[in-house]
DNA sequence: TTGTACGCGTTATCAT
DNA sequence: ATGATAACGCGTACAA
């Protein structure tokens, strides 16, 4: 039923390869007969069958995004943006939720094994070092976003300078006992954005004689209900905070409804700074640090585009700006 | 380099034809056979090349999601659970972003011409009789989400009795001037899921011997702003509403900032009810609807998998049940 | 039950 | 510049 190739060198008196040329802008095809073709082409509503020219080409113009919790906003916001860019390229784009290391090594050997796809970006998934060495040695395109391999190009946001724009602005407003809802418990200090962040976070309270207390610093799992619960421990140590920079507005978000649960009111008892600058956070006037989610899909995207050109000589890091956006919910500590 | 299915026939000693049975479990093969051939196949670290298999085969094992809006919260939630349910399965899913008349045309012929995937699932995008044609010509499987062709299986949740619930909310706390943030303007009335809404305010409206306003009936776009916008017109009327029924928790979460920004508080000036039960709803303390997207997915998903095995006898609607969540933006109008 | 061989629609190589 | 034709890796009638 569908038209072929086949069908289309018929009606055009040429043979299917002076098609396949024509059609691909190939070379060595004269421009009166390219132009036949194509005119042809355009009648029958002809497009070749992508099945049929992967497997001809070893190509699969396909590619993989490997990433967490793809209902979260977060991803599904920087995945949308990779797939525009890159499906206005040709490429079918697959989104592979990834919750476990078990997983991930099984959705890695599905991928590879077959090069079921031709690239690969990693958002926020750390890559452990088995993995790596299946990737450099399968040569396969790979781009990372908010992670770092040291090997595949990285685009991330200034993570750390916005944590100190974060911290400082709480700081000027006066405030000195400054909590944190970071994000997974055991993330490992010093690597990746939630690292640089607190880095960033510890390097301004240094700077201003502020003594750090680590029962200041609550995970939050990056999500409201995370936040809820983190705010809550936060406000029930001795001398709670005054103010509080959680890494990511879904936790902001929770931990404002714990703070108007017990009563309390923002900016006046307590202070609060957010991370993403979600759609949401301008409706609830959160202070937050605004992350180019968009930008970095489209930076990614084309990045892997080059990759898959053959260039080599892609940056290995892109760092792009952040924000910080004051709204209502920060001021100064009470009294 | 990728181990074929020859690889695997020669290391076990039988043939192509018998390794490609084994491993898809058809009939005719020896016990003995398929258990050699598996654990060979499982050695090897085989599995069949995608793009090969459908060539040969002609399924694609692709199905495609066409929506609109593809950042927005709702699309991204019902997307995933369609996802996982169909991935499980074996199925690449591509999300088709339509945001125009045109470009659901060009999607559709590039989809359906070349028969890139085996099914389709509208999520709230209305088919429009040429295209309609089109599918149901092609054989394509398909299902919709949140809209009624009439001829393909259709999954939709009940918002008839959703609005009447919130209505009847609303008129049950006394409220008489009831303002609606509806979805889009030129939308066909007593078509789809806005005009079942509308109509279920509409009947409760009639019910209670409230008459009807049509200027407090305002479209919203399914946006913050637009909510925000809205609600802005909404209070601009001479006898403005006392309690607003949004047909989105964003549109309500925009009408939340409007009020506020205007000094006005919620419940006591005005109350306000959304629709869908947004993972924030329940922390703006948001009176809405709870719609079961999850399960919107999953069922489309598996009535779609019933379609792609050939079944015929698939329910051609499925309502699922919406809750209304009385939370605190609800309460008496003033005075 | 198992194997042979052809076909799927392209791409790409090599003649012409 | 153009045309045969051999892969590409698998599914599947058909034969054995």
């Amino acid at each position: 039923m569908p038209v072929t190739i086949e069908d289309v060198a018929k009606a055009a008196g040429v043979s299917i390869a002076t098609v396949s040329r024509a059609l691909r802008g190939l070379p060595n095809v004269v421009p009166s007969t390219r132009d036949r073709v194509l005119k042809v082409a355009e009648e029958l509503d002809y497009s070749a069958d992508p099945h049929a020219s992967r497997l001809a080409s070893g190509r699969t113009m396909t590619v993989g995004l490997i990433m967490p919790l793809t209902g979260q906003w977060f991803y599904n916001k920087v995945a949308t943006a990779i797939e525009a860019v890159l499906m206005e390229e040709g490429y079918d784009v697959l989104r592979y939720s990834v919750e476990s290391v078990e997983q991930e090594s099984q959705v890695f050997r599905k991928l590879i094994r077959r090069k079921r796809v031709d690239g690969l970006v990693f958002i926020t998934i750390a890559i452990d070092p088995e993995s790596l060495a299946r990737l450099t040695n399968a040569q396969l395109p790979v781009v990372t976003i908010e992670t770092e391999t040291g090997i595949f190009p990285a685009v991330t946001c200034s993570n750390y300078d916005a944590a100190r724009a974060a911290t400082q602005h709480l700081c000027n407003l006066g405030h000195r006992e400054i909590g944190l809802i970071s994000g997974l418990p055991d993330d490992p200090l010093h690597f990746g954005p939630p690292g640089e962040r607190k880095r960033g976070y510890l390097d301004v309270l240094a700077r201003q004689g502020i003594p750090v207390r680590p029962e200041l610093d609550v995970p939050g799992n990056y999500s409201l209900a995370g936040g809820a619960e983190a705010m809550a421990t936060l406000l029930s140590v001795s001398d709670p905070p005054t103010a509080v920079f959680a890494f990511s507005d879904e936790m902001a978000t929770g931990a404002l409804k714990t703070i108007q649960d017990l009563g309390l009111r923002v900016p006046d008892d307590i202070s609060i700074v957010g991370f993403d600058d979600h759609d949401f956070a301008e409706y609830l006037h959160l202070t937050t640090v605004r992350q180019p989610l968009d930008l970095m899909g489209e930076t990614a995207a084309t990045l892997l585009l080059r990759l898959l050109h053959g260039e080599t000589d892609v940056p290995v890091r892109t760092e792009l700006d952040t924000k910080l956006i004051v709204r209502a919910t920060t001021g100064k500590p009470p009294r």
